[in-house]
DNA sequence: GACGTAAGTAAACGATGGTTTACATATCGA
DNA sequence: TCGATATGTAAACCATCGTTTACTTACGTC
């Protein structure tokens, strides 16, 4: 009867994408040195010893989890007359929180994961917005975007400081807006 | 002969202030997880039972050590019609690491390590700044500083995506001196 | 000058957590 | 159908690290 799409028992590919989603969830959420492999496993419903198996490690699935995270968000396609209230819209009220930038700070205390998560953020997020930029200076322009993008999320999620830290305050929200947008007229 | 000033071989108030000391630094260099209680009491020389024993613990101590580090630095003490040059002289010509907002960033992994971070740096920066800035968005601009701040911040000791990450691109200063100028100003 | 207390040390304890090893079982081709 | 291999599990391993305990030694006081 329900024998229709052959549900295998056992597939490889899928239990490591299982874990591969679920390493996306548990290290956005609690970061790198918090989030055990016995965490990520349990939310895959698979067994620890897996993670080692099929990525070599933990700090291969959060280069795998990381990579795959900026895979699915790309800045580089907004119009540019209006990256301003359009970047803060993603950056705002993208709830799931396997956003790349924050998952960088869940990096911040391991050596070795901030060293990965540096070359994938300049690969991936600074040199793209760079060339996307263009003209003469175009990695101040990136270094901007960065130091902007960084300090809100830090300021939301690593320490919210002031009472409406959750969502986004709209004065706080229109500065950001004009801030971003000043960065691509500039 | 030497017996000049009585250097006494067991002083308490001095073995305190000198894990106090090592503790700022190796907390500034390797963030709060990486940072050992075997490190700190190796570079101050004693032994690793006396942080429990004088301070109650590693989170204790990292308390004590951000609290005097915060002691050190005020920022509303500068002249409000060169805010935005002197704080970016703060914070680039700086060179003893223990300043208190990089070291933010060094509690981010651990829960118990962030809370006291956060409630520190909102009684002890957000607040005075924001009564020193005054009127009716004090909130925001204080929001504002917080985060231009903890984006530079992030941007140079955390990630350096750049090429002239370590030092301050004068182009890259001019912008963040009038960033900070614009919030005195607004 | 001996004694009690404070200061300091060395070593072990205990928990955590990533990883490895040994073993069980489902899948698939011959 | 029968193995060979791939898939998955359970348990132990092992290193790290903050902390505690037992012990030693210097300092101040009667």
């Amino acid at each position: 009867m329900e024998t229709t799409i052959e549900a295998p028992a056992r597939d490889a590919d899928r239990t490591r994408a299982a874990i591969l989603h679920a390493a996306q969830q548990i290290f956005a959420a609690k970061g790198f040195a918090e989030a055990g492999v016995r965490d990520i496993t349990a939310l895959a419903g698979v067994n620890p010893s897996l993670v080692s198996r099929y990525f070599g490690g933990k700090l291969k699935l959060f280069e795998a989890a990381l990579d795959a995270a900026l895979n699915t968000r790309l800045m580089t396609d907004l119009p540019k007359d209006q990256f301003g209230k359009m970047i803060v819209a993603r950056f705002a009220d993208d709830d799931d929180r396997a956003s790349p930038l924050p998952m960088m700070f869940s990096a911040a205390s391991d050596r070795e994961a901030r060293a990965i998560a540096q070359r994938l953020l300049r690969e991936r997020v600074f040199e793209p917005l760079k060339h996307w930029f263009g003209g003469r200076d175009a990695d101040v322009k990136a270094a901007r975007f960065m130091m902007v993008s960084l300090g809100f999320f830090a300021y939301r999620d690593q320490l919210p400081l002031a009472e409406f830290a959750g969502r986004v305050e709209p004065r706080l929200r229109q500065w950001l807006e004009r801030e971003f947008q000043a960065i691509v007229d500039a």
